[in-house]
DNA sequence: GCGACAG
DNA sequence: ATCTTGTCGC
C-alpha cells in the first residue's frame, strides 16, 4: 500500500511545525467499523535505543480467527530521538517502509501508542491514519502521565491529555479518560484482574468501535493480538540483524 | 521555576 | 524502547 508523506523532520521544531499542520487533516470519529482485518504495528530497537537500528513489524490479522493473513517488515538506522508528545517522528521512518510492502489493505490499523489522548491531540495513531488515509487507533501500555501526588479524593492519574480512574475488575471494564468536557479516550481492562490498557481513536473510527477491537483482539492477554505478534515478529528480526552483524 | 511525560 | 533470573500458575 501507498503511504505518500512530507519529508522526516530531523530537529523538534521542524516536527512540531508538521505535527500541527497534520493535525488538521484527522477524523478523530468515524462510522461504525466492521473489520475483517487488523493489522499490528510495532518497532523494536537495537543498542541503547539512539544509536543503532530501528526494526519494524506490521502484521496482518483475521479478525474472526486470528489468523496471521500477511506480515511485513523493514529496519533502518534511528533518525530521531524518544521525546514525549513526538513519538511518531521516530517510528514512522521505517514504519511507513514495512507499511507500503504490504501486498493487503487491512481495514484498521492498531497502534502501540496513544492517539488523539496526547498533549496537542496528535498521537502516534493519528498521525498513521492521516498518512495511509485508513481507520486507526492506539492501544497504549502505560499512561502518558503526569501523577498528582497532592490530588484530593480518590487516587486519580492526570494525564497528559486527560485523567481517570480505575476501571473495574472485569474484563470489558473501563474507564474514561477526559480533559474537561471532552473524553480522549478510555482505560479498557482487557483481562479480568490485570493491568488495564490505554485505547484512544486514531483516525476514522469511533471509540466504541475501537472499544470492541480491542477487545476482540485480546481473548487471551492484555495486549491485542496484533500487537503481540508485531512485536514478537520485530523483536525476532532484531535478533536476527545482531547475529549477522557479530558474524563478519 | 521545577518536575511529571506513549515507545 | 532496552538491560535481565527465577518463579508462580494455568
Amino acid at each position: 500500500m501507498l503511504v505518500p508523506h512530507d519529508p522526516w523532520p530531523a530537529g523538534e521544531a521542524e516536527a512540531l511545525a508538521q505535527q500541527e499542520a497534520l493535525r488538521a487533516r484527522v477524523e478523530p470519529t468515524g462510522p461504525p467499523l466492521s473489520a475483517r482485518t487488523a493489522a499490528g504495528l510495532d518497532v523494536s530497537y537495537e543498542d541503547d535505543g539512539d544509536t543503532g537500528r530501528a526494526v519494524a513489524a506490521v502484521v496482518v490479522l483475521d479478525v474472526a480467527t486470528l489468523e496471521v493473513v500477511e506480515t511485513a517488515v523493514a529496519s533502518g538506522p534511528v533518525t530521531f530521538p524518544y521525546v514525549p508528545g513526538l513519538l511518531a517522528f521516530r517510528e514512522l521512518p521505517v514504519l511507513t517502509e514495512a507499511l507500503e510492502r504490504l501486498t493487503v489493505t487491512p481495514d484498521v490499523l492498531v497502534c502501540d501508542g496513544y492517539g488523539v489522548a496526547h498533549p496537542r491531540r496528535f498521537g502516534l495513531a493519528c498521525h498513521v491514519g492521516v498518512l495511509t488515509g485508513l481507520p486507526t487507533f492506539g492501544v497504549a501500555k502505560t499512561a502518558f502521565v503526569v501523577r498528582e501526588p497532592s490530588a484530593p479524593g480518590p487516587a486519580a492519574e492526570q494525564t497528559a491529555g486527560g485523567a481517570h480512574q480505575e476501571p473495574g475488575p472485569r474484563r470489558g471494564d473501563w474507564a474514561p479518560l477526559t480533559d474537561g468536557t471532552e473524553t480522549l479516550g478510555r482505560v479498557l481492562r482487557t483481562q479480568p484482574g490485570v493491568k488495564p490498557v490505554f485505547v484512544s481513536v486514531g483516525h476514522r473510527v469511533d471509540l466504541d468501535t475501537a472499544t470492541a477491537l480491542t477487545l476482540a483482539l485480546a481473548p487471551r492477554y492484555r495486549l491485542p493480538e496484533t500487537t503481540r505478534q508485531a512485536d514478537q515478529l520485530s523483536r525476532r528480526l532484531l535478533g536476527g540483524l545482531d547475529a549477522a552483524h557479530r558474524r563478519p
